[in-house]
DNA sequence: TCATCAAAAAATGCATTCATAATTCATAAT
DNA sequence: ATTATGAATTATGAATGCATTTTTTGATGA
């Protein structure tokens, strides 16, 4: 017996350079490529196995993206995460964010509020465990989710490019004890901000928060200097 | 007499696929690249005589600004203008230009301000000739020069990146003579906002400012339909 | 010892080439 | 006449090669 054709899941082949851009996101991400060093093309090439052309187009993508800075005849190098760019950034990313609370209000689903509401929970547990790690997992999920329920995919990728950006320093930066329950506290002001489709509050919720974060990544940022390249 | 070293502007080599971006950029903006075509590839390399290589690198950096999109193994096409994207792209870009305004006021020195009102009053003598392309491209460095006084990189390219995807529409998409009257008579308000440095009312009136907008090409979206590819 | 400059080495930008996938077109079958 | 099949054509994805620029190295002189 032959399994029908419509049972097959449509087979959507990403191209070479596609999976290289993500990869190479990871790796800046997670900090395997430091901000402010020489992106090793020939090395990246010897890594994933592949020849310098679809590397090469994956640096371009990511240079549009701000993570890579391109000097012409002198390759990519890791953008560094300056304290202007910080500055920068995170208002930005708080237009966003507000946006993304009153849009996310207006469309969200009761099913998906109470989905968000166990991740919420979930994510509580964490923080009485002082598991960090699992902590900020789930708090990006909540934060995904949200843009989700805002329901606009242009929004969603700005943020996200923008999230990308600063994701790096908060990766590192360790949050203080009052710190993390602060947040958490937001967390849960978010949570009935949602419930209440309160989308004025969770606006002014939302840009509080990231604010407090920004407040942290600054800290770390002071006493964690980078290498000096551009 | 040779000429001082120090009298030379800095020479900054731009690469080629840095060009080809602007100029292919330029095309899909203007329309000569119509929205739903295939992006002919080999023509290009033909127009602008270069090979294959760098402009497939531009092709790449133009789709992760969302103006192209490329299909594994089949290609890049010139992305659509629809109804959903504006309705999508224009609260992001409202959000975007509220804050603008906002940084904008808390920034502009005096003598910028007085630069613009100059700018404005260009622009309402154009519209006083109903010289609609002159009036575009003063308009244009009009909202320009509030994206620079608000002194923040990022805002200025992100809200860039958006409004090239929506620019298309609005070039080709007429205005009436009580729109544009209107939007005459907002910039008036733009411009006693930055004197009087009122950002909450600026950020008023450029949200509505682009409402307005975002209406007009709304309707004319209507009227216009794009070839069917994706 | 340090600075300067030249030559070598390495890396980048771009063109070309090759393999593979997609599209078109002609032919055959219903 | 219309649809389906398969070969030919075309276009894309990726690797390689070459010219140019940048960086490094080392030798020379102060």
């Amino acid at each position: 017996m032959t399994p029908t054709l419509a049972a097959q899941p449509v087979f959507r082949r990403k191209s070479l350079h596609e999976d290289l851009t993500e990869g190479i996101r990871e790796q800046i991400v997670n900090g395997s490529l430091a901000p402010g060093t020489k992106v090793p093309e020939k090395e990246l090439c010897l890594h994933y196995g592949v020849s310098r052309t679809p590397l090469r187009e994956a640096l371009k993508a990511l240079a549009t993206d701000g993570l890579l800075t391109l000097e012409p005849n002198r390759g990519a190098w890791v953008s560094k995460i300056t304290q202007e760019d910080l500055d920068e950034v995170f208002p930005v990313m708080g237009a966003l964010e507000a946006l993304s609370g009153e849009l996310a209000c207006k469309h969200i689903t009761a099913a998906e509020v109470r989905k968000m509401r166990t991740l919420h929970n979930k994510m509580v547990k964490y923080y009485e465990q002082r598991d960090l790690a699992n902590y900020f997992d789930v708090n990006q999920h909540i934060h995904e989710a949200i843009l989700d329920a805002a329901r606009n995919e242009t929004l969603s990728t700005q943020y996200r490019s923008l999230a990308t950006r600063v994701r790096r320093a908060r990766y590192v930066a360790n949050m203080t004890q009052e710190r993390w329950a602060q947040a958490t506290d937001e967390h849960e002001q978010i949570m009935q901000c949602l419930e209440k489709r309160d989308g004025q509050g969770l606006s002014v919720v939302l840009k509080t928060h990231l604010e407090n974060k920004l407040a942290t990544v600054r800290d770390w940022l002071k006493d964690n200097d980078q290498p000096p390249a551009a």
